[in-house]
This record gives structure tokens, C-alpha cells and sequence, in this order.
DNA sequence: CTCCAAATCTAGACAATGTAAAGATTGTAG
DNA sequence: CTACAATCTTTACATTGTCTAGATTTGGAG
């Protein structure tokens, strides 16, 4: 059905969900400016009144992946207010999620394709923002004597702990875990079990949510 | 300049090999066919009757990267026959160095091209016999008290390393890790960090090489 | 050695894609 | 109301993955 006005009136934002969209139903071969363009009902070259180039549209996807992500790390902290060892796992455990929940859309957001530091202003800041998160959610850990210092750097300690995630999360993604691992143990208790050797920490399976 | 005969005589060879050195100097996005069928000097369409489309080159670059990280882990493992602590740490060091040395081959060579089992048998055999390999360290390494086993089940204690050592090395490789911190402390020192915090094993700076 | 089938390579074609250019339509500031 | 800027369409072109038909070469059966 084509549109009533000449013009789409939030074509940019119909992008990019067109594109999450795609991603989630083909994934990331499947995704195209032209096939984007396509959902929204717009001619194929119309995206470029918004985005300079395809990479443009995968940046603000990905800046769409770190935004939710930052969203559930939000809504754990005023959750459990006074519980920063909660918010650690229940935080670890949300991130890993919205990599199995949307598989693609998490590889993308990961995907590196933000080089330059200046362009993808958005990225960066949630990029940031998120990272900033995690440190304060460790430092206030550490305050309340529930995580470790052991003489560790807080920043080398939080560095760890979201390349740990996000090395899960990728290798869980991409099937490409010991299938005899897989069949036995569920992805939450693996993340579980990371979380305890890294950290030393004593948390439970339902700290997680 | 082409070729005398009219067979290249080793094609598929030559156009992994291609494709491995546009990744070096074009990265993911270089990457066709059609540029490596033109650097090995044939025709566009030659590589089909080596490849059956383009993910199968991509399976045997993938391939080519586990066999390379494979053989580090080997001569590691010549080099500290009896001393698995060393093993791990240099072997966990030289798998982050390929990752930095040629990111974007060892980015395809887990960028989970391969979810059917069946096919690219040779990525799928390359891929365990590295676990594998990681298993046997993690298990020596226990056996000789120098890694706290602390109830973690072996097979959980290897994923989560692996996880650890993947994540950190993707992070870095897309320079994704606060630009404070790159500044400051040099891969080394992280993967380092990471890996005592994970594993609460003693090693120095020196036992990485 | 001969000859044929299989393996290998070329040439040509097609659809999909990213992207540039030129022009049409619409919203809006003055 | 009008001129300008933003938005959108159409057309066009190069690159790519992949298919098909045919050419060349190789290895092995007889």
C-alpha cells in the first residue's frame, strides 16, 4: 500500500525498526538499504536524505542496540536500589539476553563498525554510557565490601568482566560451544558459573533476574 | 601478468591465500570472490569449481585461522612440556596476539559463518581439536595444583576462559575498550589482569611469551 | 598409446545491491 | 505568499554472487 503524502514524516526512525526487523527475520546477510527502504514503502534511494551511506544505517542500528541495552540496565538498578551485587548479576544476565533474544541485532551493535571517533556521535555516547554503568555498579560493589578488590584496578576489572560477557554471549550466538555443554547446561547457568569464577562473588541462580 | 597454463595447478590454495592477504589490507568489507579470483589470476567464475559459493571460501579462511591459532597452542605445548601454568598463560596470550596481529582474518574466523554441522567438516574438526587442546592444558594444570578447580566444573572452567579471551580480543581488535584505559595499559597487561582475576593463578608478564 | 570422462577454467548473462545525479514535491522561515 | 531547504522519486552505473554453456586439460581405463 502506498503512503497518502509525498513525504514519510519519520522515515529515518521506520528505517532503522525496518532494519532490526530484517535483521531479526533474515539476519545480517539479509540486510540492504534498498530492502529497508522497501519495508518503509519508500523508493530505494530515499534513505539517503537520512543517512549518508549503508554503514550510516547500521550505526544508528547499533547505537538502537546499545540504547536497549542501557534501558535494561536501568530499569535493574531501580529495581534493587540498595543491592549493587544484585544489579551485577541481574545486569550480566540482561546483557547476555538481549544477545539470545536478538542474535543479530547484538552482532551488529558489536560488529565494530564504528572506527572514527567523531562520526556516530550517538554510538559513542551510549557506548560510553553503558561502560559507565558497569563501573559505577562495580565501584559501589566494591564499597559495600561484596566484590573483591584483591589489588585489581576497578577499570581492568570491569573491562573483564564485559569481555567475558560479550564472549559468551558471541560464542553461545554463534553455536559455537561444545554441543555436549550446550545440551546439559543452559546458557544462564553458564553465565552463572563465569560470573562466579571471575568475580568470586557469592550469587545465586535467581539473583540473575 | 597470466598465466602460462591454462589450469592454475593450485587454485583453491591461492585463493584462500588471497583472500586471507584482502582481509590484511582491506578488511571484512574487501572481501569478494570476484577480487580473489582476479589476485590469483583466473577468471571470475573459477573459484566455483573449488568453492560453492562464497561462504564455503569463507569456511576454509575460518579453517585456516583455527589451524594457525592450533599451531601456536602446539608449539607452546613443545616448548613448556611440563609446565601447564606456562601453557596457559602463553597459550592464552598468543591467541589474543593472532587476534591482534590479523583482526579481521581472525574476526571471519569466528564470525559463525558455520551453523550447519554437516558441512565444512574441516572448520568444525580444526575448531574442536582447539578446545580440545584447551581442555587438556586446563586439566593438566589442575592435576599439577596450579589452578584452583574450587568446584567449577572443568568443562564450565574452559568455556568461560575461552569466553574471556574471545570477548577481550574482539573488544580491543574493534577498539571498543574505553580509550582511557588503551592509553594506559597495554594488551598485554589486560589480557594478563583478565586472566589472574578469572583464574586466581599466579603468573607474571614473563610467562605470556 | 589412445580416447573419453571428469576436473578445471572462460565467457556471457542476470538479478540484487550501494550509491551518485537530476529533478519533483512538500514544508517552512521570513 | 514566496523562496529555500528538506524530502522523496527516477534513472543510471559499477560491483558483486551465481548460473549456464562451452572450451581446455588431465588422468586413467582399455
Amino acid at each position: 500500500m502506498p503512503r497518502k503524502t509525498y513525504h514519510h514524516g519519520n522515515l529515518k526512525n521506520a528505517l532503522i525498526q525496518a532494519g532490526i526487523a530484517i535483521l531479526a527475520e533474515e539476519g545480517l546477510g539479509g540486510l540492504s538499504l534498498r530492502k529497508a527502504a522497501r519495508r518503509a514503502g519508500v523508493s530505494h534511494a530515499a534513505p539517503y536524505a537520512h543517512f549518508a551511506d549503508k554503514q550510516n544505517l547500521i550505526a544508528a542500528i547499533a547505537s538502537d542496540g546499545h540504547k536497549k541495552i542501557l534501558e535494561r540496565f536501568e530499569t535493574i538498578r531501580v529495581k534493587y536500589p540498595d543491592n549493587p551485587l544484585r544489579q551485577l548479576a541481574a545486569g550480566a544476565w540482561a546483557y547476555v539476553k538481549f544477545g539470545l533474544q536478538a542474535p543479530d541485532h547484538y552482532r551488529i551493535t558489536f560488529s565494530g563498525v564504528i572506527q572514527d571517533e567523531h562520526s556516530h556521535a550517538e554510538f559513542i555516547e551510549y557506548s560510553q554510557r553503558n561502560m559507565q554503568v558497569l563501573r559505577e555498579i562495580i565501584a559501589q560493589c566494591r564499597s559495600a565490601g561484596v566484590l573483591d578488590a584483591d589489588g585489581v584496578d576497578s577499570e581492568l576489572q570491569a573491562v573483564s568482566i564485559w569481555g567475558l560477557l560479550h564472549g559468551l554471549t558471541l560464542l553461545m550466538i554463534q553455536k559455537q560451544l561444545p554441543s555436549q555443554l550446550i545440551k546439559t547446561c543452559p546458557p544462564k547457568d553458564i553465565v552463572l558459573s563465569a560470573l562466579q569464577q571471575m568475580a568470586r562473588i557469592s550469587i545465586n541462580k535467581r539473583m540473575l533476574d
